[in-house]
DNA sequence: CTGAGCTATTGAAAGGCTTCAATTAAAATC
DNA sequence: GATTTTAATTGAAGCCTTTCAATAGCTCAG
């Protein structure tokens, strides 16, 4: 039952030929008589050959998988990320190897490298260069980094990536709340993000008379949204509108608001980025802005996939816009 | 810059030893003299050597890697079966190839074939042996499955599995819904699930004198939970509690019937499975069942590893408890 | 009919690692 | 100090595939 799998010199063998004429054939690599073709297939069927990854691998360097590496897989967020790279995947013929850094950035370095070793190429999220800015070149593997632009950092990355349009996306959203009359918009970052500061900067630029304050969570969870909830309904500094730094976030502090009896979107608006599916199932809905999660995804990998086969290199950075998406949680102007 | 990566013989030569002690050395097969073992070491951390998985795999025929498949991981319950598994592999060295089939299980023989060749084991959906029955023992590689007990299947499994009680799950939410007052309860199922049968049927079991109805959605999507709404509501049948095949298509059809101005729990109450966690957080809260998705993905990675150390077997079957989770949305009584 | 020019096919090497039997060095015994 | 035991180390084979130079088999021009 558990038989031995057939190599190539068995294919070989049953159809009577070289071991060289069946792997030319595997891979398409010169003409042959439609004969002898048809006779290799035919073998390679009845004795359910398989290429041996493994051998495979060495002689060619190639092991086709990918390496997708995020920051935190529980995140909808990431998890699209990781849906639109495996369509994509699937279509070219890669396994893909997720790592989940559980939002321990510490031995990110190791651990890319460790899987550097077995990959293809790596899709990295542009928050690990921030930690190891020379990491990419130093894998000597291709690689595609995605994730927000950040004012003044990565755009001149010699390794290709797809971004999102981070001033873009707050402005997006800054315009909006200020269209519905709130001057007081308090941004919950997260403390560990290094975007905090553009968000906010993005915000305070188009806020005109309007104040913009700061404050953070230790966490991505819903849970860290909840809590902060009291510290910003009873705090020193009255607020009108929320941006939060996703949706994940948003959700948990929005839930939290309306346990203390906060009404949303009339006492204080709130929204969130990231545009994940649940977003609009909330109660009330809640505004977002789409930061194309699955785009940043696919196209991550197809970009990959062209520097793999070392076809071209097209722009190395692809910016992708960022989509406004309103909905109950900020409608309606201030009382 | 992208110079040739260190080999074995490199190292050997650097530390003036033989290729096969630091073979040795590093897989700890046999004692060395410290003063040896530790030039070894020393060379191996100066050129940054690290093992050929492929001709490692060549000759040992392991490879490091775990496939794990899942039905559609932007489903947070699969999320967290991944999350639970990837937090072990890392503990123990492996890699995780995750397989996302988007729901789409007509191909999944194929793509499970494919992927065992290149893992030293597999992680399969219960669901998965239902299409293919002898799947995991002509796969020729250990495999663990996961998932839900189904009545009259899965209990003479060869290949070991984690499962969580399904009857039970249904009949702890059924009974706290019967407990609450509610007579007519309608089970929301998922068209393409094997299950529909076993959940109807322990809903039933303890109905008494309550009436349990049926009905399907087409995805597992909160769309189309959503979409189900109006028919529930205008529908011939009254209904004062739905109960449904999992959080997500729950959480659609509450926002749903809230829109349709139906009270929840007020008018009708409602429930899901598995605990995803946004599910304390839409309004009203969710009651559901936690299907304990993380331990599902966790337990099924150590049991798989012990196969794959070929120690023990233990029991085949690991049977999970579901936990009810109370919620806002079955509390109070009908009224 | 011969030899040149192709084409279809093959032999053999290479790639990096593990393993087992064999060798050498060290320790123990008398 | 010579000999036996035991421990530390190594040589070489083998894993399976790809690739490249080389061969064999044809066709065709002269």
């Amino acid at each position: 039952m558990n038989k031995r799998p057939a190599t190539l010199k068995d294919v070989a063998a049953a159809a009577g030929v070289s071991t060289s004429t069946v792997s030319m054939i595997l891979n398409r690599r010169s003409q042959f008589k439609p004969e002898v073709e048809a006779r290799v297939r035919e073998a390679i069927l009845a004795l359910n050959y398989r290429q041996n990854p493994g051998a495979r691998s060495m002689v060619t360097g190639l092991f086709g998988s990918i390496g997708l590496v995020v920051l935190d897989i529980r995140n909808p967020h990431f998890t699209n990320v990781v849906h639109g790279a495996s369509i994509k995947a699937q279509a070219y013929g890669y396994n893909l190897i997720v790592v989940d850094l559980k939002e321990d950035i510490s031995h990110a370095t190791q651990t890319v490298d460790n899987l550097a070793r077995r990959v293809d190429g790596l899709i990295l999220s542009l928050r690990l260069t921030e930690e190891a800015r020379d990491l990419p070149r130093e894998l000597g593997k291709p690689a595609v980094l995605f994730g927000q632009t950040l004012q003044g950092h990565f755009q001149d990355l010699q390794t290709p990536s797809i971004q999102i349009r981070g001033r873009e996306a707050s402005m997006l959203l800054g315009r909006h709340i200020l269209e519905t009359g709130r001057r007081r918009i308090m941004y919950v970052g997260y403390s560990r993000s290094i975007w905090n500061a553009d968000r906010v900067g993005a915000l305070r630029e188009i806020a005109g008379d309007a104040e913009v304050m700061e404050m953070s969570v230790d966490t991505q969870t819903m849970e860290a949204g909840e809590a902060i909830a009291a510290s910003i309904v009873y705090g020193p500094q009255k607020v009108d509108a929320i941006v939060c730094y996703n949706d994940v976030i948003a959700i948990g502090l929005l839930h939290g608001l309306c346990d203390l009896g906060v009404r949303v979107p009339e006492d204080i608006s709130i929204a969130g980025f990231d545009n994940i599916a649940v977003s609009r199932y909330v109660t009330p809905s809640l505004t977002t802005v789409d930061m194309r999660s699955e785009d940043l995804g696919s196209r991550s990998l197809e970009r990959l996939h062209l520097a793999i086969e070392s076809r071209d290199p097209g722009p190395t950075a692809v910016l992708l816009e960022p989509r406004l998406m309103v909905r109950a949680s900020t409608q309606g102007s201030a009382k």
